[in-house]
RNA sequence: GGCGCUGUAGCUCAAUUGGUUAGAGCACUGGACUGUCGAUCCAGAGGUUGCGGGUUCGAGCCCCGUCAGCGUCGCCA
């Protein structure tokens, strides 16, 4: 080794001690006599002192040429700092090295992105990819990135201690044209073939299964070739569960553990075991969305029976046409948000397909500020506050659509408002259950059933009869985590019973050679005794990314993509010789 | 694919209604300084205003196109 203890270890009990330590130069301050560095590691700051007569002239000298990020080898003396000299703000504060030796390990470029940069001076973010290497010195960045390696640590810790055994699934595997668009390699051996990198590991986690490996995770990496988001990167880490002879309470009771040891260890959260669930249905109708954020109210209100009897042509249109008329109550938004405020929420509702956005302000007397307050009466009125629970101070948005278009709509609102007035403590961390997912959904443009999780997923025991009757209402096994509004993870029991999958797959419009084609080697294993299982996949970054509360899931990955899923450090996506076309027979067309 | 925001010195930003030679802080270079801690002080250097076109007597600013980054809708079983 090259040094004798890191940059963040030494403290007084050190005091006397030579020692030597390796790092980056984070700052230097130069006297003219003398010149202090503050030497950086991922551990931390240590002061450097070079300063007659401890330190020799020719040493002095040498240390006169280092600049920002030289990389420096210091032998020296641990010294107490001289009297009110301390810095409060390192750890390493109280001591100072007093430098008898310099050896410079490499020099630097002046930094295009500096890692002692502070929040406002912070470069571009195209600027911090390219230069990862810098950007990731930043003891943010390291501090999230040591968090990850110990959550992900936790996590592995916590299923080996229950039996679960890792087993590792490949990558390169069969596209499933359903779902997401997948990544392709080509075959060289067989032309004109291609493997598809994984959406994720569900079959061959179902396989395993099948092959008596009852407990099983995996740290896996995930690809989806869609256009990203804020939250989303085209590769992902999924930790990977499945397990057998379970059923949908026990494979939330595994995780709620998992989630109440994390939540304590990287956190000091207690949560309440079990997390609360709500089913599919509850989710939509109170917050329109699948993955609600229950760190606060303003929950949807179904106003659709007493708005027609109002003269506003639009609710009455959209009623008699078999519409919704719903509604949230912001608390206190009537003061938070002016009239062009609202124009704002007007404009940000339209971006979501609304025709426009209906609101009430609710004022100290009772009253109803509104611009279409006039074709409400006062009765109508105190009706409609009372459910919606309105305070004076209040503010009601509506929408009036089909339900689904309102869903959308009001959950949209109702996101933006509890962000933009702070409804809730940006600390708190909500861990709950969505449960009871729809088994099918109606694809709009086709018209067809189509799976809502995968067409594996078995439904509720009492809702198998729907499969012939009314295939909409039949709901599944299914649970995703939903932690403050961000889906953190989804899982299903699987389908066992071959009649049953047989079933499923007919009304997806799936037939026997196309089954076999795309599933067969999982629907022949199902036949070789098959136990009941079924699993869940977390989603490690977005885990990782809410514990660090971090607003881009980027910042938690060490070498994350752009929006158009380039590497801007090495240019990736990139050309290949014509060679290499050659061997995989293809021909570039344009 | 659609909508929106951003792009000015190495970095972060400014530049009045379209108007003289595009400024500041940090970084950089040279100098001063025996205790600083994002050191300080003095001096200096540093610009194809992302790129291409247009309007105008005149464009960093207006218009069109394009590239890149970000956010978002669609998309993500």
């Amino acid at each position: 080794m090259l040094r004798t203890h890191t940059c963040g270890e030494l403290g007084e009990l050190n005091v006397g001690n030579v020692v030597t330590l390796c790092g980056w130069v984070d700052s230097y301050r130069d006297h003219g006599g003398g010149l202090f560095v503050d030497l950086r590691d991922r551990y931390g700051l240590t002061q450097v002192v070079f300063n007659p007569p401890d330190t020799a002239p020719g040493v002095i000298e040498l240390s006169k040429t280092v600049r920002a990020e030289y990389v420096l080898k210091v032998t020296g003396v641990v010294a107490a700092r001289p009297e009110g000299m301390a810095n409060p703000k390192l750890s390493t504060g109280k001591i100072e090295l007093r430098a008898t030796a310099l050896e410079i390990l490499n020099k630097s470029l002046t930094p295009p992105v500096s890692p002692n940069a502070n929040a406002q001076d912070l470069p571009g973010e195209d600027l911090r990819l390219k230069h990862r290497y810098l950007d990731l010195r930043r003891p943010e960045l390291q501090k999230v990135l040591i968090m990850r390696d110990r959550v992900v640590k936790g996590m592995r810790d916590y299923f080996a201690q229950q039996q679960f055994i890792d087993v590792e699934t490949p990558c390169l595997g069969r596209s499933t044209p359903e779902g997401a668009r997948d990544y392709l390699v080509p075959s060289r051996v067989h032309h004109g073939s291609f493997y598809a990198l994984p959406q994720s590991p569900q079959l061959y986690k179902q396989i395993l299964m099948i092959a008596g490996y009852d407990r099983y995770v995996q740290v896996a990496r995930c690809f989806r070739d869609e256009d990203l988001r804020a939250d989303r990167q085209p590769e992902f880490t999924q930790l990977d569960v499945e397990m057998s002879f379970v059923d949908s309470d026990d494979v939330m009771g595994i995780i709620d553990g998992l989630a109440a040891k994390l939540a304590k260890e990287e956190l000091g959260i207690e949560l309440t075991l079990p997390l609360p669930r709500i089913t599919y249905d509850e989710a939509m109708e109170r917050f329109g969305h699948d993955a609600p954020d229950l760190r606060f109210g303003a929950e949807i209100v179904d106003l659709s029976d007493l708005a027609p009897q109002s003269e506003f042509g639009v609710f009455k249109a959209v009623v008699e046409g078999g519409g919704k008329v719903r509604a949230i109550n912001v608390p206190k938004g009537g003061e938070f948000y002016s009239r062009r405020g609202i124009d704002g929420l007007t404009e940000f509702v339209k971006g979501f397909g609304a025709k426009g956005l209906a609101w009430f302000k609710c004022e100290e007397d009772g009253k109803l500020n509104s611009t279409i307050a006039k074709f409400f009466s006062p009765e109508l009125l105190a009706t409609m506050a009372t459910r919606l629970g309105s305070q004076p101070g209040d503010l009601v948005l509506f929408s009036a659509d089909n339900w689904e278009a309102t869903c959308k709509v009001l959950h949209a609102l109702r996101t933006k408002v509890g962000r933009e007035m702070k409804l809730y403590d940006p600390q708190a961390m909500h861990f709950s259950w969505v449960v009871e997912f729809p088994m099918f959904a109606k694809d709009e443009e086709s018209g067809h059933w189509a799976a809502m999780h995968h067409p594996f997923t078995a439904p509720l025991d009492e809702h198998v009869s729907l499969l012939d009757t009314d295939p909409g209402k039949m709901r599944a096994k299914a649970y995703d985590l939903v932690i403050n509004g961000s889906e953190a993870g989804g899982g299903t029991i699987r389908i066992h019973d071959s009649e049953v999958q047989s079933k499923v797959f007919a009304l997806l419009g799936i037939d026997e050679a196309t089954q076999q084609e795309r599933f067969g080697f999982l629907l022949d294993a199902l036949q070789y005794g098959a136990p009941p299982h079924g699993g869940i996949a977390l989603g490690v970054d977005r885990w990782i990314m809410l514990f660090g509360r971090l607003e881009s899931i980027r910042d938690c990955i060490a070498f994350p993509k752009t929006q158009k899923a380039s590497d801007l450090m090495t240019d990736a996506p990139g050309r290949v010789d014509a060679r290499q076309l050659r061997d995989l027979a293809i021909k570039l067309v344009e």
